[in-house]
DNA sequence: AATTTTCTTGACCACTTGGTCAGGCTATGA
DNA sequence: TCATAGCCTGACCAAGTGGTCAAGAAAATT
């Protein structure tokens, strides 16, 4: 927004200047899809020339594969929550009050994730098969240790991650339908009461308390 | 797939084309979002001239528009499960099952609304703001007389609406992650396993037993 | 058989798209 | 100060887009 003073370095133009992208794409994926979304529309929110943006991402698709991989990081990121925990209530606890977080700040990256998934995740398939995977049967392993110390019931890990993801990034994909059933746009409090909700549905639902 | 001998009769042919057109419409819909599919590719999958879908549906957008209300069409009728139900177990039992199955023989409407809803609605607000709506308050009026007369436990029944629909449909919108982590697409035992851990983890969530 | 109505389709068009490029501009390093 | 390398951008293009249309084929109606 505001237009710095002194002239910037070389770095802090390229740095600046993809953010500025990233950020406008993010909004106009979400909003559009991969398909839908155009560079000149890009540009506009951006407020740079068209021409501009493929200097800096060559491809529409270079720069759509930027956005899904910025929101994959922040996703892993937020899982750090489970791993020190020293059980369920603390480990599922902290897992869906970071990742309702997320899909409060940051619903147009969701959206992107999604979009990218149900069309069959052209480009971050290999994202899928080493790093999601991996991480998954890391979190899965955690939970099965859990069953075993009698901490929560003996449900199926697997989906139970499912449910997580689901319940949670609800929030962000389908934010609009909500909105609209809720009547106006989630509050804070409303956001407290869905964590909440959430949290307890599951947490009574995996037999942890 | 099998070419009739004898010749069709007029409304059958109408009917035919627009199931086959529809029919291929929805998948490509699913696969590319609104923006990303062509006509051409609907044609070519349907296995007709373009022009000749411009003469069933004057619009992509007409197209479009029928292929979403189809699948809200589907989930609409799902719900009829829950009504009769004496409890929460058969009511929300039975709604769980009816969904899950929706997800599996119906993965790209499931998507296309998604997609729908997540680009804003804009095709399909009002039925949000009217059907949708009224739907979603008889249903939580049921869960709040279910939780007077003591039968499960006092839990948000927006929010429970939020999670079934966010659990069962996310079998369908991220098909394909589940799948790459299960290794394989989900078998029958697979799917059998998936809608019992639904169940099992929403009805202990919500205290019906 | 004649006529009307519905269906079919190749050719076409105005418009938008992602992407290019040459030439100008600006910071940096010597 | 000057040369170099990185940044910026208006004008442009080939490819594809949704949609049209006129002329014909096929069924229905008389």
């Amino acid at each position: 927004m505001s237009e710095p003073l002194r002239p910037l370095r070389r770095n802090e133009i390229r740095q600046q200047n993809e953010a500025l992208i990233c950020q406008a794409a993010e909004k106009v994926f979400a909003e559009a899809g991969f398909g839908g979304a155009t560079m000149q529309l890009i540009a506009d929110l951006a407020g740079l020339p068209k021409a501009n943006l493929h200097y800096y991402f060559p491809t529409k698709e270079d720069l759509y594969r930027r956005v899904v991989q910025d929101i994959f990081e922040i996703w892993l990121h937020a899982a750090e929550a489970m791993d020190s925990a020293p059980g369920p209530v603390e480990g599922i606890g902290a897992y869906i009050e970071a990742k309702m977080e997320i899909s409060r700040r940051h619903p147009d990256g969701s959206k992107v994730w999604a979009y990218e998934v149900m069309h069959g995740a052209p480009v971050i398939q290999d994202y899928l098969e080493t790093t999601l995977r991996d991480w998954t049967s890391g979190r899965v392993r955690l939970i099965e240790r859990w069953i075993a110390e009698g901490k929560m019931a003996r449900v199926d890990p697997e989906h139970l991650l499912y449910m997580l993801w689901a319940a949670t990034q609800h929030y962000a994909d389908f934010g609009h339908q909500i909105a609209t059933l809720n009547g106006q746009p989630l509050t804070d409090a409303d956001w407290q009461r869905a964590t909440d909700s959430v949290k307890t549905m599951i947490l009574r639902g995996i037999g942890a308390v």
